[in-house]
DNA sequence: GTCCATGCAAACCTTTTGCACTATA
DNA sequence: TATAGTGCAAAAGGTTTGCATGGAC
């Protein structure tokens, strides 16, 4: 952790959220934005306390929870949830800020994507319905290049079209 | 309940569909599923025991999550979770059976609308990717025409722009 | 010295499961 | 009658909260 002089910024400008909000700047918090900041994958709380005892660090499952609560206050961090009944949080730095997910159903490597259309069709959609946008989601669940290789294949289940088979 | 005839063909189709499955058709599996079949919402758990009990149809919950798993595998019925600690359902019989969602962040209500581009993108990004596409999700989220009327707002906080502030 | 954060355990909430009993086919 | 479903209550699993202690400023 705290390789990347990148990193060390990026717990800087939390630490400046942290004063503005006239909050103390604690050891706990800055351990857990380091994990968070120094990778770049979409990690649960369970993935971020496995990284903490690697280096050493022992911080309550709470403080885990509250701090990323803060980091995602802050805007620094996003949340995801990809339906597998727990979050995942990844950081918005060093990377593109609106990005949408490509999920495996098997393996479940998240993969991001960015298409300037996905923002058409918010804007069109949104004057349409006389609605405010305020932020969107795009996700694409489905088998990854690597899992299709290995030959896995994900069973088709219930009816095929219920609708014309009234 | 089951006012309509397309209800009850509706509830047909499921009993069809657990024959199929040498599944026993048992009354409350038409209950449920005529509460999930005669509603345009999107019904929560809640919603869904709330709507018996207002006929006098008192069942289990443990009923209810596994006859909604059941709807959920035949195709007749999809589930949805918009971020509130709880899933939703909703048939796909007599609605656009691809669609996407609308969700005040306010009154939490949901509209949905249709888009064929959403699938241009998906079929563009999944090849580029290498990825096999099964289902795909786009959510926007923010304030409905009515909630905006009522002079709601969402107050902003955080960091505003914070890759450009390193 | 004043607040606020931390850690632990208990609480919470939705969903799942075990088991004795009942209903479907 | 055999097999599977139901209802209840307990368990599960992720997340939140209360409270006494400890740390930031």
């Amino acid at each position: 952790m705290s390789a990347t002089t990148e990193t060390d910024a990026y717990i800087r400008l939390f630490s400046r959220y942290l004063r503005e909000q006239g909050l103390p700047v604690t050891h706990q918090r800055e351990v857990v934005a380091d994990v968070v900041f120094s990778s770049v994958e979409h990690l649960s709380v369970d993935d971020i306390e496995r990284e903490m005892r690697a280096v050493g660090e022992r911080i309550g499952k709470a403080t885990i929870y509250r701090t990323l609560d803060l980091l995602v206050k802050s805007n620094l961090v996003a949340e995801n949830d990809f339906g597998e009944g727990f979050k995942r949080y990844e950081h918005r730095l060093s990377r593109e800020p609106l990005h949408e997910h490509l999920i495996c159903l098997h393996c479940g490597t998240v993969a991001e994507f960015h298409d300037s259309a996905v923002h058409q069709i918010e804007a069109l959609v949104t004057a349409q319905h006389g609605f405010r946008p305020i932020r969107h989601k795009l996700e694409i669940y489905g088998l990854c290049r690597e899992c299709q290789s290995a030959g896995v294949s994900l069973p088709r289940e219930g009816l095929i079209c219920p609708i014309d088979s009234v």
